[in-house]
DNA sequence: TCTGGGGTCCTAGGACCC
DNA sequence: TCTGGGGTCCTAGGACCC
């Protein structure tokens, strides 16, 4: 029996919810991202500030040029969490195998529940009026036997979508579509994938192993799986969080110095507050450095034990940037990030590294 | 035109151990 | 003096996603 998976995403979630709680900005361009001073870029466009081009991850002096009227909001990430909380709860309500993939959207599993709502097409419209009855927010829905096709599905007719796809018509769904269109396919293979003159899925799809393989390596044969539709991935209700970092870019470039290194020093309390909230610890510290011209290094060092203490990720930070950092180099963006997680509460963590040392010695 | 911040996963080389 | 193979961990960079 095939699956019934559900991709539900919010509409211009961010933006959404700014009109939502501002009665003034609805029917307003509205743009939710940092300002265009600090090198803010869009989080989220409301659909009539797409009209004039602007979209998510675009800088904000360019979509405030291509549409001067637009009112910008900065982000209130609080608000929103809020906000999907409900909205998960909603899922949650149908069945419990959701799988949340950030605040505006997730895969629910629900092959249980699907008949008992009288197929797939009353199950969207009961996800959609349930989330608009809630929230008053309007929900795009994808629903397929697998979560690649109820994604694309989903993306099909936003906003206020719901499409529903067949069972056995995965690959003539898939095949009219651009590969871009591919979960995992980015820039990168895209332009790789036209050049060797892969333009539509279903040109994937009908392509040999040996063709992929020369474009793509050993990804191309994964792709071509997706292409015909094929994705056996569950939903997942848990997932074990594998690093915690922070970053920020600079509203101008900065020198090596006392501000480089309080900003440094604020971020890696950041990071030890957010492991400390999450009952866990790291063991390597990563620290991230842009420079001016927008060229990336990362350097990280592993410690004999896993921390949570802002003072010891701070200084191993510090140290990693001693070993980097030349006179006359100037960093847009600074950031440090702890992986090689370990769970479990400090003090037991401390006790049972107390006991391995006291082992050896 | 001038590029955020939160992540995940993959690759590749080298060290090190058996 | 020349030389294995497997496994694991570490580091750095990059593609990709939301």
């Amino acid at each position: 029996m095939p699956r019934t998976i559900i991709h539900a995403d919010l509409d211009a979630f961010y933006a959404s919810v700014e009109q939502l709680d501002n009665p003034e900005l609805r029917g307003k361009p509205v743009v939710v991202g940092g300002s265009p001073e600090s090198r803010g870029v869009v989080m989220a466009a409301s659909y009539e500030a797409r009209r004039f081009g602007v979209r998510s991850a675009l800088p904000m002096s360019r979509a405030m040029r291509l549409c001067p009227r637009a009112i910008r909001v900065p982000p209130r990430f609080d608000r929103y969490s809020e906000i999907s909380r409900e909205v998960m709860a909603v899922f949650r309500a149908v069945t419990p195998l959701v799988e949340p993939m950030s605040l505006d959207e997730a895969f629910l599993d629900a092959t249980e529940q699907v008949a008992s709502y009288g197929g797939p097409e009353r199950l969207g419209r009961h996800l959609k009026g349930e989330v608009r009855k809630h929230t008053s927010l309007t929900l795009s829905v994808g629903i397929a036997a697998n979560k690649l096709v109820a994604k694309v599905a989903s993306d099909m007719r936003k906003p206020d979508g719901l499409v529903v796809v067949q069972p056995g018509t995965e690959a003539a769904f898939l095949a009219p579509l651009k590969v871009r269109a591919l979960w995992g396919v980015g820039p990168k293979a895209e332009a790789v994938l036209n050049a060797a003159g892969f333009h539509t899925v279903g040109q994937i799809a009908s392509a040999t192993a040996a063709q992929l393989e020369a474009a793509l390596g050993t990804r191309g044969v994964f792709l071509q799986q997706m292409a015909h539709g094929i994705d056996d991935s569950p939903v997942q209700t848990e997932h074990e969080r594998k690093s915690v970092g922070a970053e920020t870019t600079f509203a101008r470039d900065l020198q090596d110095g006392p501000e480089l290194r309080s900003e440094l020093d604020r971020i890696a309390h950041s990071v030890a507050r957010r492991l400390a909230k999450s009952e866990s610890m790291g063991r390597t510290v990563v620290l991230k450095l842009r420079y001016a011209n927008f060229h990336t290094i990362t350097r990280q060092t592993s410690r004999p034990q896993p921390t949570d203490d802002a003072a010891e990720i701070a200084s191993t930070a510090l140290s990693l940037l001693d070993g980097v950092v030349n006179d006359g180099d100037r960093f847009r963006l600074i950031g440090v990030h702890c992986t090689n997680l370990v769970k479990g509460e400090p003090d037991q963590l401390g006790l049972w590294a107390g006991d391995r040392t006291r082992e050896r010695a």
